[in-house]
DNA sequence: GCGCGATCGTTTGATATCCAACGATTGTAT
DNA sequence: ATACAATCGTTGGATATCAAACGATCGCGC
């Protein structure tokens, strides 16, 4: 048995040929990396990085309205519904039936939601100086112009 | 109702606040933009982004186990189970038990599987073609290597 | 006024993903 | 030899997402 090595956790000799230069694929791998590592942080307040999102912008757009939100936070508005049900039930967002339009939410942030907001604010930071590290001050400026570039563009 | 002005698709004034500057969340925002863009492409085929880099990791490593592909593509092992069920049904994929150890499987591409991983491989390089011109070519490389470091730092 | 197209949020149905637990199998320590 | 821990792929339960279709409501043209 001379070369036989076994494989050991880690160990695996995984060859990605064309899928190594591919920006598509390690996007998605270094996204889900973070995703989780954001996920893990912040698990002991109870939220998740989706939720996140969609409290920050609807407490710097007081008054947004469902479709809107959909749009900044780029999921498709039928994926909000049971986020807010779920956010609305536990008094972190309050939802307004709006009398001039009364097919629209006006969302808000209750004071509760506004406290839970700041508990994400600080997870998020420790995040993003993780984040900071391994990109390096020099290049995240451009790191970050492309990601946005990428978004705005491609469609 | 002066400045009253109507909300027209597109012309929303979002404020993102922290968010425009959390490397976390537009990393989302790409990767989503990408996906959603490769599975126009792909969607002819009748094949998703992610199914794509299952071919591609087989076709590169014939006899992997599904535990070792699962961690090549970053997904649980579990989430494989009903795609290699799929492919293996239409019969891209083949999965042979091995003798000497009876619990793993030894996946490898069939003839149309190659066939339909070369017809990905086209698609992609579209793509990547799109995403080379919005990143722009001097860029390229070191937008890659920080996806990378990110992949792997940050767990 | 009135009707028709557009928009809002929801419902429904499909995928993709995670995690924890499981049965079968293997390796190892004693 | 035998028992115990580790590993493989699957199952079950949960969440997140999209796309298409729907009822309610609005706005505009006439």
């Amino acid at each position: 048995m001379a070369g036989q090595k076994k494989e050991r956790s880690g160990t695996e000799r995984v060859k990605y040929g064309p899928l190594a230069q591919w920006i598509g694929f390690n996007l998605r791998m270094a996204q889900e990396s973070g995703f989780q590592a954001f996920s893990h942080l912040s698990k002991e307040i109870g939220e998740t990085p989706g939720r996140f999102a969609t409290l920050t912008l609807i407490g710097r757009n007081p008054g947004i309205s469902q479709t809107v939100l959909s749009r900044a936070s780029g999921r498709d508005k039928s994926s909000l519904t049971p986020v807010l049900e779920d956010l609305v039930r536990r008094g972190l967002v309050a939802r307004k039936r709006t009398d001039h339009d009364r097919r629209t939410y006006r969302l808000s942030l209750t004071a509760d939601g506004k406290q839970a907001l700041a508990r994400l604010n600080r997870c998020a930071k420790r995040h993003e100086r993780n984040l900071d590290r391994i990109i390096g001050a020099r290049d995240r400026a451009k790191f970050l112009q492309i990601l946005k570039k990428i978004a705005a563009e491609i469609g």
